[in-house]
DNA sequence: GTAGGGTTAG
């Protein structure tokens, strides 16, 4: 029997065995003939032996059951009203992710402090209840409880997990409100919040005025600007950051990996690397798949796969990660043989990013046989198709020229469509030239994405390939109407461990008179040996043309003539693209390994393409 | 006593 008399606890007992029902579990707990008293009248008073030992097995809890046995005898005990103690069972509760247990818990507790709060907030947000876990924040709120920088981190994590950057920013606006001074963990947080919602600015403004910057803020930024297409300033942060006297951890490293994935650059790779190694940071899963998937993305397959087979654990994110590689490189074969190694030794079940990575690897290499059997294995292993599954079947019929059956299949689809879907039917229509059916994805793709310029001009290309002018002032009208302008596709070409960005009709780099000479006479030579532009990627804004000349001036093409004057005759020109690579260029790169006698890498926004002495290893699947 | 960052596709 409890009684709980002017804040002692008295536990009286005779020879009894008690049995109490809490939680999940029954708990049998035999009490002695002695009364214990236990003194609860000053919070100040040193934690009690008592306190702490139930803290530390609380902690050693191995399972939600064992915790039950433990929050019973806390119950018996008269423990329950001690507030580190039962904010500990919360804790555990919420860590096991027993939400309903911490909930009884946390409603039975008469006395609550600012911990038992935040641990249920957070109790919510792990077991992605993030409306409880809202509804819980709001209280607070309008409680006397202070914000404090352990419950604001966890409520900006679930604005950052939902992507809701409008409760993110009032949350941000209420502590600002509050007069709290953040911490690290706080900023780290909103930083990343922003960041993750797209918004890149507020992120960085953020990032620039915080007095104090800690290794994960440092990680949080560096990983931000991979994000929004700016890993080059990743590289850059991330070697102010060692300046600054900071040692990076895995997390860190493996950000500032995959940042270096997304700028393609193989020299970078091979510093990173070097440095890895020299630090001696342990490779385990997570590390190795970032640097598969580095090594592939900077152009160098063999050190992926070397990287694959020294590891010794790997998950079906590594095998994904190196199916994709093979993807990338055009190589379907080897992609195809591991997808079976994988499934077949290994028993490893794939997910559905193994599938889109082994369904792009076909449509890259025009393996369309392959990938209708690939698709139909998929479901039955029982994961439904999504919208990539579906884009990647599109751009595979499509591309093989089986126009009608993509069309086929976009019409008897049950889930909702995606520009990215009609973007591929689009390039199908294109590369085959059927006007009609490309017309009809163009204008799909205006209505789901009305303010993206680059749809405009590929329904004007349609019309005026079509010599369809009236249309093509129709939609040039509408474009300057809404305001919207085209966006330059940037490219890059790594000379001399450098690497030096181009846009279309660029002048702004030193040597610029000098490229424009190498390129005039590049294309005299590819005309002599046959080369012929294909105007159906000619851009008909007249403006623009009127300023940039003809196709001659694609930011690709003046990569490629810097590469020419820059580097060593013979030696292999590596290119970055951040869109996909258009037809025009795709025959240019062919003719140019040719004739300079070069070979050369391209990297575009979704595949690589080695160009050797003519030809393609990617075929005519481009 | 409670809190922030890292791997595969498109």
């Amino acid at each position: 029997m409890l009684r709980n008399l002017r804040g002692r606890f008295l536990l009286f007992s005779s020879n009894a065995t008690i049995k109490v029902r809490y939680s999940t579990c029954l708990a049998t707990i035999t009490l002695s003939d002695d009364v214990h008293e236990q003194s609860s009248e000053s919070p100040h008073a040193s934690v009690s032996r008592d306190t702490a030992d139930y803290i530390s097995s609380i902690l050693t809890c191995k399972n939600v059951s064992e915790v039950g046995k433990i929050h019973a005898q806390v119950v018996v005990n008269g423990f329950l009203q001690d507030l580190p103690v039962a904010n500990k069972l919360l804790y555990i509760y919420a860590q096991f992710r027993a939400i309903a247990d911490a909930e009884t818990l946390f409603d039975e507790m008469i006395v609550k402090d600012s911990v038992s709060w935040s641990v249920m907030v957070g109790g919510f947000a792990k077991t992605k209840d993030f409306v409880s876990s809202l509804r819980v924040f709001r209280e607070i709120l309008r409680s006397s409880l202070n914000l404090d920088n352990y419950t604001l981190p966890i409520m900006i994590r679930v604005c950052r997990e939902k992507r809701d950057v409008v409760v993110g920013r009032l949350i941000h606006k209420v502590a600002l409100k509050s007069g709290m001074d953040f911490d690290c963990y706080v900023c780290a947080a909103l930083v990343d919040m922003y960041a993750k919602c797209g918004e890149i600015g507020d992120a960085c403004k953020l990032f620039d005025e915080m007095p104090k910057r800690d290794l994960v803020t440092w990680t949080v930024m560096i990983g931000a600007c991979a994000d929004s297409g700016r890993p080059d300033e990743s590289w850059v942060l991330f070697e102010r950051m060692r300046n600054e006297g900071i040692v990076p951890d895995r997390a860190a490293v493996v950000t500032i990996v995959n940042a270096c994935a997304k700028l393609g650059a193989l020299h970078k790779a091979v510093i990173l690397h070097d440095y890895i190694r020299l630090m001696n940071f342990p490779i385990g899963v997570v590390l190795g798949t970032a640097l598969i998937d580095m090594h592939a993305k900077c152009g160098n397959l063999d050190s992926a796969r070397e990287m694959f087979d020294s590891m010794k654990e790997r998950n079906v994110i590594s095998w994904s990660a190196m199916i994709a590689a093979y993807g990338y490189h055009g190589k379907a074969t080897k992609a195809l043989e591991l997808f079976h190694m994988m499934v077949g030794d290994r028993r490893l079940p794939p997910n559905e990013i193994t599938f889109v990575s082994l369904l792009n690897a076909c449509s890259h290499a025009g393996f369309v046989e392959e990938g209708t059997k690939i698709f139909d294995l998929m479901i039955k292993y029982g994961i439904t198709p999504n919208v990539k599954h579906y884009t990647c079947m599109i751009d595979l019929l499509g591309r093989a020229g089986r126009l009608s059956e993509a069309s086929e299949m976009i019409e008897t689809m049950s889930i909702e469509k995606d520009e990215t879907l009609w973007a591929s039917f689009l390039g199908a229509c294109r590369i085959h030239k059927n006007v009609e059916m490309a017309e009809k994805a163009a204008m799909s793709l205006l209505e789901l994405q009305p303010q993206n310029p680059g749809h405009y001009i590929l329904l004007s290309n349609i019309y005026a390939n079509d010599g369809k002018w009236e249309e093509v002032a129709k939609v040039r009208n509408l474009m300057n109407q809404r305001g919207l302008k085209k966006v330059p596709g940037y490219t890059w070409i790594e000379a001399n461990n450098r690497t030096h960005r181009f846009k279309v009709g660029d002048r702004t780099h030193p040597k610029s008179r000098e490229i424009y000479d190498a390129l005039k006479d590049l294309t005299e030579k590819l005309e002599e040996a046959g080369f012929v532009p294909d105007t159906n990627f000619v851009l008909h804004d007249v403006d623009e043309e009127v300023k940039v000349g003809m196709l001659s001036l694609h930011s690709e093409k003046l990569a490629l003539a810097f590469g020419l004057i820059a580097t060593p005759v013979g030696s292999l020109l590596r290119i970055t693209k951040n869109l996909r690579v258009c037809g025009d260029c795709h025959s240019f790169f062919k003719f140019a390994s040719l004739v300079t006698k070069r070979e050369i890498s391209v990297r575009d926004a979704s595949r690589f393409h080695c160009f050797k002495e003519g030809s393609c290893s990617c075929g005519d699947y481009w």
